[in-house]
DNA sequence: CAGATACTTAGGCATCTGCCTAAGTATCTG
DNA sequence: CAGATACTTAGGCAGATGCCTAAGTATCTG
């Protein structure tokens, strides 16, 4: 997806916690294929692969085939929706500041 | 809930886009009641009573009863769930802060 | 007290979702 | 080519979920 997910989207794919287990996963990798990600997951590789398709419909992931493996790694933007969220009605960090992003810019411009 | 609640329940919570939206109308108000809510939101009392219901066991909101109306305000900590979650795997933001509650704290000590 | 108002909860129902098995596609290896 | 490996997808199913109607509880008002 290069189309900007949605919060709706990105919310509802990681509201599931064996689909966001692998989210999780493949944050903390920085690539990884279906098979290794099947491995412990305590679901068939179907499931996984059924999981991909969401998070990459969600924007969260990208894929990059290799031959017959499928390597997939995590979208770095793909949480702005949620980023984005967070700092309309993020509560009590709303009141500290008014756009999260705008933050980031001045810490890292 | 005075007990911290769990990604998973935060996440599941605001997953359901009906959910979030009264989520998103509390947090706007100051203190809103069930009757205020039900007004445009396209379901009956009954339902958004329920929604409620799954807010206050996330820890996302806390009512406060009054006569016959019950107000229903935003609960500030309970996002903190998410905000921790995202610290540990928002990808792009984690390369740049190892977490969000030590940044807060050295911009509002 | 009787009725109205504000809200919660029970029961039921249709839809959605996550998983499994199994079949299908593609690539590698002997 | 035959078989193995890596992955995706179709079909089906059991359980979860969101909503409605309707009943139940509590408070206010005449």
């Amino acid at each position: 997806m290069t189309q900007m997910a949605t919060i709706d989207s990105v919310m509802r794919t990681l509201a599931d916690p064996t689909r966001r287990a692998v989210f999780e996963r493949i944050v903390s990798s920085d690539e990884i294929t279906v098979a290794e990600l099947t491995r412990g997951s305590g679901v068939t590789q179907g499931a996984i692969s059924q999981h991909l398709k969401s998070l990459k419909l969600a924007g969260l992931v990208a894929e990059r085939p290799e031959g017959r493996k499928v390597f997939y790694r995590a979208e770095p933007e793909g949480l702005a929706p949620l980023v984005d969220w967070m700092s309309h009605y993020g509560v009590f960090w709303r009141e500290r500041f008014a756009n999260l992003r705008t933050l980031l810019k001045e810490i890292d411009p």
